[in-house]
DNA sequence: TCACAACAACTGGTATGATCAGTTGATCAG
DNA sequence: CTGATCAACTGATCATACCAGTTGTTGTGA
C-alpha cells in the first residue's frame, strides 16, 4: 500500500544526471567534462556536491579524473560493470531498453543452470533442507505473486550460497538490483515462473541427490518459463514502440 | 620495464582502507560506522575527503548512509557487485584468495561457451574477419606471452561485442579488471591458453559458419586450458599457504 | 632555428568553519 | 499511555581559501 518516499541528495542528483548523459552517449567516450568549478555554476550546486558525484562516477568507471588535467568520459561499454544494468535497462525517459532486457535474460538463463549444477555438486542435504523450507512457504503463499517473487529470489540466493562461488553471488546481486528497478512489471509478467513451484522442487531434489546434471536441466527448464514470458512481452513492447516512432 | 607510479589521493586511501575492512569482515554487516566528524579525526584528514570516500563506498553498495542517522555497513555478500572482485581476489595483505580465484575461473568457464554460442548465432562473417585479423597478429607475436595475452583479451572482447549482449560485456569488463589486478601472474600461468591459437581459430571458424554448437564446444575447450593451469597453481598455493599456517 | 627554463592559467585536491536539515531519544504535558 | 517539544546527535550543503599537478605559451640562451 505505502512505499517509502524517495529523497535524493544533491550529489546524487548530479551523479544521476551525468550518468544518464554518459550511458545515453550524449556525453561520448573521450569527451572532456567541464571543470568542477564550471559544473558548479552550470548545475547551481556547491563544488563539494559536484566532487562527490564525480567520485561516484569514477567508482562506476564512467569517468577518469586526473589531478591537474581535465576529466574525461570513459567508454562505458568497455569499462563499466554489471552495476550499470539498472540504469541501462530503464532509460532516463523511463522507457525500457528491450535490447538490454534480452541481454539480461540471456545472462540469467546462462547462469542459472550452471549455478544449480555447482550447488548440486557442492552442497547436499543441508541446502536441500533450506530449499524445502522455502518451498513450503511458497506453497503457503501460492496465491500472492509478489510474495512468491520474493521467496523465489530467496530460493536462488540459497542455491548460489550453496554453490560456494562468490563470483556467482556478486553477479546475482547486480542482477537482483536490476530486477528491483522494474519489480512491479516483473511480478506481473513472470508469475508463470514463480508459480512453477514443482520445477523448483525438482531442482531441490536434484541438489539433495547431488545430481548436478539433473539440477542443471531443471534449472534451465524453470528459468525458461520466465524467459519466454518476458520475451513475449518484449516483442509486444518492441512493436508498440516501433508503432509510436 | 617502467611502470606508472601509483599516486593515491586522500579520499582514495580512506576508501581503500574502509573497503578492505568491510570485505575482510573486520567491519561486519549491520555495524555502524563512526560519524563523519569522528572519522575525520581518527583518519587525520578533512571531512571532504571522508565524505568522498563514503560516497564511493555507497556507490559500491558497501554502506548505507541516511541523512541524520548513523551510517551502516551493508552485507557485501548480499549487496556488492562484481566490481568488488579485484579487492576480494587479492586481499589487503597481498595474498590471493584461492576460493575467490576458483569462483572467478568457474564463472569464466561458464560464460565463455555461452558467449561464443551467442556470437555464432548473431554475427557471422564480419566478426569472423575481425577475429581472423587478430589471430594473424597473435601468430606474429607468438613468442611474446604478454602480447598474446593482450590480443587474447581483444579477441574475446570482439566475440562479446559480436554476441550483441551488453550484459555479457559488462560482466566481462568486471572480470577483465580483476585479471588486471594480477596480470603478471596470469601472463606466466595462463600462457598455455594464450598459445592455443589453433583453438581460437577453430572458434572463429565456427562463428563464421554460424555453428553455435561448435563455437560453444571450442570455447569450452579453449578456456579449459587456462582453467586447468590456474587450478594447478591454486593447489600449489593452497598447500604452501597451509604449510605456512 | 632550436632546445629549454620560466611562467601564467588552467585543472583537480585539501582544508576550514559555518550553517541547514533530518534522526533519535529523553522529557514533560495532557 | 499518547503525543508534543526539545536538545543532541547525525549527515548535507555552502563559501572561501589555498595547495598541487598539468598544459601551453613565452622568452631566453645556445
Amino acid at each position: 500500500m505505502f512505499q517509502t518516499v524517495e529523497k535524493r541528495s544533491l550529489s546524487e542528483a548530479v551523479y544521476a544526471q551525468l550518468r544518464d548523459r554518459i550511458l545515453s552517449d550524449e556525453l561520448s567516450a573521450g569527451e572532456e567534462l567541464p571543470s568542477e568549478r564550471v559544473l558548479t555554476e552550470l548545475l547551481g550546486v556547491n563544488r563539494g556536491a559536484v566532487r562527490e558525484a564525480l567520485k561516484r562516477l569514477q567508482q562506476a568507471r564512467l569517468i577518469a579524473v586526473r589531478h591537474g588535467g581535465a576529466t574525461q568520459v570513459l567508454d562505458w561499454r568497455r569499462e563499466a560493470g554489471l552495476e550499470m544494468l539498472p540504469s541501462l535497462l530503464v532509460k532516463a525517459s523511463g522507457q525500457i531498453n528491450t535490447e538490454v532486457a534480452r541481454g539480461i535474460l540471456s545472462l540469467r538463463q546462462s547462469l542459472a543452470p550452471t549455478i544449480a549444477a555447482a550447488a548440486a555438486q557442492q552442497a547436499h542435504s543441508a541446502l536441500a533442507n533450506r530449499l524445502d523450507e522455502l518451498l513450503e512457504r511458497m506453497q503457503a503463499a501460492a496465491a500472492d505473486d509478489a510474495r512468491l517473487q520474493v521467496l523465489a529470489l530467496d530460493y536462488w540466493r540459497e542455491v548460489i550460497d550453496g554453490s560456494g562461488n562468490i563470483a556467482y553471488r556478486l553477479a546475482f546481486n547486480s542482477l537482483e538490483a536490476t530486477y528491483a528497478a522494474i519489480r512491479p512489471l516483473l511480478t506481473a509478467v513472470m508469475c508463470a515462473e514463480f508459480r512453477d513451484i514443482a520445477g523448483l522442487k525438482a531442482l531441490a531434489q536434484a541438489i539433495r541427490q547431488g545430481d548436478s546434471q539433473a539440477a542443471q536441466d531443471h534449472a534451465a527448464a524453470h528459468v525458461a518459463l520466465g524467459g519466454q514470458a518476458i520475451e513475449h512481452l518484449l516483442q509486444q513492447l518492441g512493436s508498440r514502440q516501433k508503432g509510436q516512432a
